[in-house]
DNA sequence: ACCCTAATTTAGGTTAGCCTAAAAAATGGG
DNA sequence: CCCATTTTTTAGGCTAACCTAAATTAGGGT
């Protein structure tokens, strides 16, 4: 199997444009995809033969192109990096819809896998529905998903780093002096019930469990 | 004067590892420029050549090449469209730096000005520094600053509503029971350069300023 | 000052991706 | 069912970006 990542930006544009013209099942003809891409018709000829070679398009001459399943395979990720990088670059970032279907469109032939899915959850699309799109499902955040949990359910000699404190300004302030910030590293000494003695980089200081459950650190 | 946009990624990678290898005003011998792009010395020459018919390069046999003015400030371009790619890689989307640094050395060859600055504005960064790169300044973003900011960038007393959370359901989860979530209006109370306290509808509270890059806010 | 080695360039080859012009195949109207 | 027109392919050429091998230049040691 012809791996994606192989792919040249022209091919990978080829493969977009007769996925985009593919109506029903029906062939693709070279004129067509001329006139699309802006190529002369013997660059598509040349083109599709490659792509036939590399079995992701079915080129039978004088007759047309039909995608294969890896063909087709490999125009739905590119439709889908395209699609979230375009809104991406109009609703996040505000780009003018013209350039950001330019820019996207040079874009989505570099994205990787782990970005492409990344964005999307961004997006807050589904990534299940995108990871359809891969044969073999990835689990990327499956082993580098940050643990967070409040400091009263820590246990002793756990290190993590403060991440959010719950609580008004006041508390906040007297925490936040005693180096219990968001973005600072704290550990548990250890604890009873009640009291939670913590090291920080100030020192080492004790807190009501109550206090404790509304401090959440990421290990 | 050689247009950005004419260049190849090729060409300009070649500037930006240039760039990198010159020390004070040295010239950057070919064989430095072989062993750090992993191209073959005989390349490399045919290549900066080239840079200097275009006068990127002040190139001259057997004496190594250094940056013209023009080089320079296309080498200036590429290596900010590269760090805030990257930032935005690691930072918003939480992509590994490895990978996060070998996709945005790909992107940074097809981002316009408009998307790079955007991107800059997104990611806080005083964008009259860098408009200075450019010989006509531009002011693309004065009227119509993005509708959508990180919370990480938002100004003290700023109020918004929550558009999306980029993040691990587990802490969407304690945000959410926080009152940021999206849809729900909430306001900047006030900030240094690692906290954030923040108002909601469920009361005050404090986030780290990596975790606020991930809280989109509609103003 | 001279020579030897290392660095660099030149010469010539390859491939992908474009082109034009000419040849070949399909197709449809009479 | 045939041939004129359109469509497609083949043939041959070009450039950028890579390569190897051979020729050339630079520079340090004696």
């Amino acid at each position: 199997m012809a791996s994606m990542d192989a792919l040249s930006e022209s091919a990978e544009m080829m493969i977009k444009n007769i996925n985009e013209l593919a109506a029903d099942d029906k062939r693709v003809r070279t004129s067509d995809l001329a006139a699309k891409t802006e190529l002369k018709p013997a660059t598509v000829t040349e083109m599709i033969q490659r792509l036939g070679d590399l079995g992701l398009v079915d080129y039978e001459a004088y007759h047309g192109v039909h995608l294969t399943k890896q063909g087709q395979h490999v125009a739905d990720v590119i439709e889908h990096r395209f699609n979230i990088l375009e809104r991406f670059l109009t609703e996040i970032l505000g780009v003018e819809t013209n350039e950001a279907s330019e820019v996207a469109c040079r874009m989505e032939h570099v994205l990787t896998r782990d970005v492409e899915h990344k964005l999307t959850t961004f997006l807050g699309v589904d990534p299940k529905k995108e990871s359809e799109l891969f044969c073999h499902k990835i689990n990327i955040n499956e082993n580098d998903s940050p643990k967070y949990l409040p400091l009263s359910n820590y246990s002793k000699g756990k290190k993590g780093t403060v991440k959010l404190i719950f609580e008004d300004e006041q508390l906040s302030k007297i925490l936040n002096e005693q180096g219990i910030r968001p973005g600072n590293k704290i550990m548990l000494k250890n604890n009873d019930d009640n009291v939670y003695n913590v090291e920080t980089d100030k020192g080492n200081f004790s807190i009501d469990r109550k206090t404790a459950s509304k401090i959440i650190i990421q290990n």
